[in-house]
DNA sequence: TTTCCTTTGTCCGCTTCCGTACCGACAGCT
DNA sequence: AGCTGTCGGTACGGAAGCGGACAAAGGAAA
């Protein structure tokens, strides 16, 4: 597509703008690469910022009063955080910091409110995302409810490789236990099954993707629904997909 | 407060509209009567009316490929649907049905989306609701993950309380266990429990709140904190807390 | 090389919950 | 009254996953 290296983007939101909306708030965005596990939002703080990633993925996650915790969405050049300015609400419960390291376009929470509110196709595009997200939470409800560790995790795994360039997911058995609200054995138990089965590699700190379309047959009905729905609303498709 | 028979809504959202942007639609809302399981919406079917519940409860349920579901959300007089309108967008993967008899005000989609684009103080209202849907979506999926069976039913009983005149929920054992994605004499056991602890008192089709705080005590952290973020978002308290 | 820390693998007993099945109780109908 | 369908209670074996603990293995630093 031309309009890609036109804009020089690669999150899907930015390039799916017209030049004439970016050019509204083009010149704010601030390029900033983002570490691992940085912070980029606290619960119930204000956020100065909102994050346009380029590369790298960033993970949603809700905690309980009592410190129990889920995530409940991943966000990598697929979207945008924190969805709640698009809502126009300042602060939110969530806690979102950064999974695997990336690039990210940064830009002030108030000039994005204010483009917000004068340029109606900036609008309906985030706005249409901010849909996108509410179904990936309302997929990860459902899977948390039915599906069995393994099918979590493969679906999990699949979310990650889809906002990933290659097939390796770098990350810890321990940070993967706290993504799925699961015991850490757990986890070691899961992927064991799934490298039996030759859909993945693991190693030490990292994750290969071996067999995608086997993964996705793994996991049964626990990916693809909420990422049809992404391209459906965005207009373009996520990922690696081969299906 | 003055406000509540000035506008005679029970709605809580059409209850904080001022005057000057009822004028603009309430000519086109339309009181119904909803049967309970009435159907309001289909997963990916266009929506033709959205919804602001005047009593009774409305169920969000998400569905899988193979036929599994689970609710991610429910909707009394404290709000509306589709969110799905809200965000421009026509249709969502969900199934909305009546789980408690009740009225409701609707609107023809195409006259709330000219409201919306029209009057910034109901798109902000209205935008703040979605994120207070959001957020119960949030705390769902974190409660489908890490709370025992009758910490979810207790969480359950009680947003339901919220939403309900009196003290009595009339609902069967299966269509709970539908709501939970857990089974059938599952609920049945987990109900015992809580009448046991003289929290509720169970007869056949309806659960009737004895000792509201006990309650609240029961389900620990699984309740609570989405109530206080509705009530920060939309300025009106949910329901009949007693903390 | 040795030390230390992080990450991963494994084990055990225990609890929760599922799948399934069956029976009794209640309510509405004829 | 008796019939029938819905709803609720109970039981039992088994699987999945937890809590907790500990040992091995990899990597980094001294």
């Amino acid at each position: 597509m031309a309009d890609v290296w036109q804009s020089g983007f690669q999150n899907y939101l930015l390039r799916r703008l017209p030049q004439t909306s970016l050019v509204r708030f083009e010149t704010y965005l601030e390029r900033i690469e983002v570490p691992r596990s940085h912070q980029l939002s606290s619960p119930h703080q204000p956020m100065e910022h909102a994050y346009f990633f380029e590369s790298g993925i960033a993970s949603v996650v809700i905690r309980s009063p009592e410190g129990q915790h889920s995530e409940i969405g991943i966000i990598g050049r697929d979207g945008m955080c924190p969805t709640a300015a698009i809502l126009g609400v300042d602060a939110d419960p969530f806690s979102i910091h950064m999974q695997m390291q990336g690039d990210a376009y940064r830009i002030p929470s108030s000039v994005l409110k204010a483009v917000l509110s004068e340029d109606r196709e900036v609008h309906t595009l985030f706005a249409r995302y901010t849909q996108a997200l509410a179904v990936q939470q309302a997929y990860t409800a459902l899977s948390n409810a039915v599906h069995h560790i393994d099918e979590r995790l493969a679906r999990w795994i699949l979310m990650c490789h889809d906002r990933v360039d290659g097939e390796d997911i770098s990350l810890t058995h321990e940070f993967m236990a706290v993504m799925l609200a699961v015991r850490r054995p757990s986890v070691t138990t899961a992927l064991h099954v799934l490298e039996g089965k030759k859909l993945i590699y693991s190693e030490r700190g990292v994750v290969s993707v071996r067999n995608r379309t086997g993964l996705e047959a793994f996991a049964r009905d626990a990916y693809g629904e909420c990422e049809k729905e992404y391209g459906r609303l965005i207009g373009a498709s996520l990922g690696q997909s081969t299906t």
